[in-house]
DNA sequence: AATGAATGAGGCTTCATTCAT
DNA sequence: TATGAATGAAGCCTCATTCAT
């Protein structure tokens, strides 16, 4: 089964550590409240109250706020972006496009999906990434291995069939990325609604051209 | 004279405003502050002692802590980034460029000075809007109207001369500035830096195959 | 004027710190709570409400509970002690005694009556003195200078007149102390009460056998 | 076999009370927590974990963490006290000096080092004896009891010899304490060590003087 | 206009104690 | 009997804000 939200993704995950059900209300809740409010604007008795527990609990494994913190980072780094990355890539590489063109758009579609479901939840570690260089560059890791790798063997494949611009394939991911976050980030912002089916054609077409064999 | 970082041009708006030294004290200490540690971690005492001055004075002006982020934001979206904008727009549609490729070449090349220059300060506006959805329309509407419009004029004539795709202008802008910012931003988040020249020359090479006209 | 309690001294010297009348409210409540229930045992909660001021208060200028204490401690080394020290052997000093055995005698008393009067601030001093080593060795720097130093133009006498036996100061100082002290301690510790007429006459026949030239 | 130190004591007193091995785990456990941090800076959670048992196991027997004072304490003056006096009286007793100033020496000495090795725990039960004084008073008896009895006989023998003043002997031990307290403390205190050779000769020497007979 | 002492609500955290398993 | 998760009261401390001077 593929996901595309992160919620749910985390929640699942938190399945596989040693939590109690309390815990794992905590983990969720706090995501829950830092998605909305921010780190610094969720109390944690806002926690406690919404996980439906006492404060002492919330306090019991993790021992400090910012321990509920590295409890949500942690696991989101190591199990839910990694899977979320490798469903995506997944899918990608066993799946057979007739064109580059035809595979860029579904890959573009994809994408925009996931980004727009898991807009809150991307805040936190936007906010993380902001102020945290450790866990910039472990994102900046996961993105080499989990994305520019899998997507390598497929990205060459069009090299070799003179669809796709004979760049380093970390460059051309670049372009890729940030033309997506170019559509999705105003509208996350803005709160605003996106055409997906529109604003994924626009990019591809875009794409196309920027990344056309010379 | 044009300025190619925020804190030395907001310090100079406050020039304009009817404020006493100690409130400009207060505001030019404030975003050191938010800027350097974000809002919520910024404390009123903090602020106070920057800037010189007792709290009973910060709260003069202005009434509440909110109002001081308030008071910064407003000269930003009023003053400090029209001026930014402007001086921007002013030097792109004075110059003649020999082509639509020098053109490209050059904004790519300006701003990302600026925005490698002002990554700080930006941080709390992106934190802001992140928050705060009137400043991202605000923000919304400043780019509108600052960067799309002026540079509509310069823009049409490329496109009038087959050098520019005619894809409506707010969409060419779109991908010009997230290329950049794709090229700015994994610097800025990993503290590492950034070969402009070479960075500006790639950017410039993907956007003019991107852009050209069919 | 002399003194022969230790929180009257205290009130008396916290004139000379620049604190606030609410600030004054705050070590004076403290130094009673203290010495009644111990430090742990003490809420900032009950300073406040003892002092008569908000908890606010009572951290603006101690910044930790720890503070309070370092900030009754302070004054007391450097002057509570001090003072009391120096109005004793003043006394002492300038009253002249027909021999060795009404000298002897009378300092008992003194002292006795001293110690007793000030035995639940003691109590805070002691507490301080087991745990900090710091502060042990500043009480020890003190009894060497204020006590075992002004005494000695005394003792020197008598020893030259032959009523004191010939040993080091620090001896005798030791053993006058510790005999003194064996007297008021149990009686302090047991709640129960000193006839101080009677234990200082057997002290002072006790140490004058004990310290009688060879 | 005869003991110098309380720690060793008490471990064995445990033994003859029925006391699981967690039970007995948790009291030396929390002796030593008590002796190093104080009672109130020890956490129950800090007591499970070097007892190596779980907190529940730690309220199954001592009811509170009072509780577990008490039983400490209780042991203490009915066992480990009693035993380390009878102890020392006994052989005080049981041996035979040449004279008083052997004997008050050989128990001067004797005592400097049982009050050097223990001092740790002597601390827990300072500070309960300020703090509580029905403890204070059982303390009080056991000195009556134990010390006081026990040494009279020996005593007595040195007053018919005329070797010793015809003082009572509470007040005679009282002196010899207080001299030995006088030596131990301060080195204590101030975390100095003590030349038990030179302090016990020192001790004796003004201690022979002061109890010589009229 | 400027000061800074004072406030009190609320935040994070600890810890003795209980109870279902 | 032993466990350890759970509790909630209470502790220490911060901070935006007010107000008399």
């Amino acid at each position: 089964m593929v996901h595309n939200d992160i919620q749910t993704l985390f929640a699942e995950s938190l399945n596989e550590l040693k939590l109690t059900e309390k815990q794992k209300a905590v983990l969720n809740a706090s995501l829950k409240l830092f998605s909305e409010k921010g780190f610094d604007r969720t109390s944690t008795s806002d926690i406690a109250q919404l996980a439906g527990v006492s404060e002492g609990t919330v306090y019991k494994q993790f021992k400090t706020k910012e321990g509920i913190l590295t409890a949500i980072i942690g696991p989101f780094i190591q199990q839910v972006m990694p899977k979320a990355a490798t469903e995506f890539t997944n899918e990608v590489t066993h799946t057979s496009y007739p064109s580059f063109g035809e595979f860029l758009h579904a890959i573009i579609k994809d994408r925009m999906v996931f980004a727009l479901n898991s807009m809150p939840q991307l805040r936190i570690i936007l906010h993380e990434v902001i102020t945290n260089q450790a866990i910039a560059t472990g994102f900046s890791h996961l993105f080499e291995n989990l994305i520019v790798g899998p997507l390598g063997q497929t990205l060459k494949h069009y090299q070799e069939e003179k669809q796709l611009v004979d760049w380093p394939l970390d460059r051309i991911i670049r372009y890729v990325a940030t033309t997506v976050m170019g559509y999705v980030l105003p509208a996350a912002l803005l709160h605003g609604s996106v055409d997906i089916e529109h604003a994924s054609r626009e990019a591809t077409e875009f794409l196309l051209k920027g990344l056309k064999p010379a």
